[in-house]
DNA sequence: TATAACTTGTTATAATATAACATATATATT
DNA sequence: AATATATATGTTATATTATAACAAGTTATA
């Protein structure tokens, strides 16, 4: 488990992706970060990265966009999962032991077991429904 | 469900999916099937697309790459499972009653089923770690 | 055969992400 | 404190992935 401890670029990337409603995208971040002084796209890239590995925000695969973590308990960002609604493109954080245990102790045909996975729920939220 | 007749292009995309030894990229489909007369992304993506909703590839989300389907009962591509090896990168496609059961009737906080799903389990391969 | 729906071809460009290298800052070691 | 080492930042250029927009051809159907 890596140090906890952010950066420069890392604290302002944070408290952008932090401030935002939902998840928010590497370029959306730049050009939000320009006040900040940071100018290009690896600063935002490398801070995203290293973010993400402190467990401080997940990547949505599905939509290249970022979300901050809101689980306290959360150190790492290996295991995650998701519902993302199709129509308001809402994304909330799946938080429920009976699922991370199921999926932490599902063993393969092989009779694997793995400590790292991404599931990602689609759907139409209850918001949308009604 | 869409209907599963195939189009020229998502025939000649499709034969080079199967081809692959694994996940195969947009661009590398591209310049594989130049020698079909097929020319520019448009012509790739759109086929790509198509035959991801006729169930016969599938995305791997975080790896831009696409897979063909192995499984003759998978007529829409809305519940996947796969395994990644993170050491030589090798992708399969796990088709388990139980984790598609349990994934098709879990219930989030709000007691919402989901129709959709995409897990990624990453981990070393057996290969891999002997 | 006309009409609608779908499929293809084509050019250009948008959106996402990384390589490579120079410099600066922080941390640990003597 | 001075040196060495690792980390973080700044910068330019470019690679990779994907779509918009529009014209034209093909197939299915009324």
């Amino acid at each position: 488990m890596k140090s906890q401890k952010l950066s420069k670029n890392e604290k302002v990337v944070l408290e952008v992706v932090k401030k935002s409603t939902g998840p928010i995208k590497a370029y959306t971040i730049l050009s939000d970060v320009k006040k900040n002084g940071l100018k290009a796209p690896p600063q935002v890239y490398r801070a995203l990265d290293k973010l993400i590995k402190k467990g401080k925000i997940h990547r949505i695969e599905s939509k290249n966009a970022y979300l901050d973590c809101r689980n306290s308990k959360c150190k790492t960002s290996s295991k995650t999962a998701f519902s993302i609604c199709q129509k308001c493109e809402k994304v909330t954080e799946i938080l429920n032991t009976k699922l991370s245990k199921f999926l932490s102790s599902f063993k393969d045909d092989a009779g694997e077991e793995y400590l790292k996975y991404n599931l990602e729920f689609y759907g139409i939220c209850k918001k949308c429904k009604s």
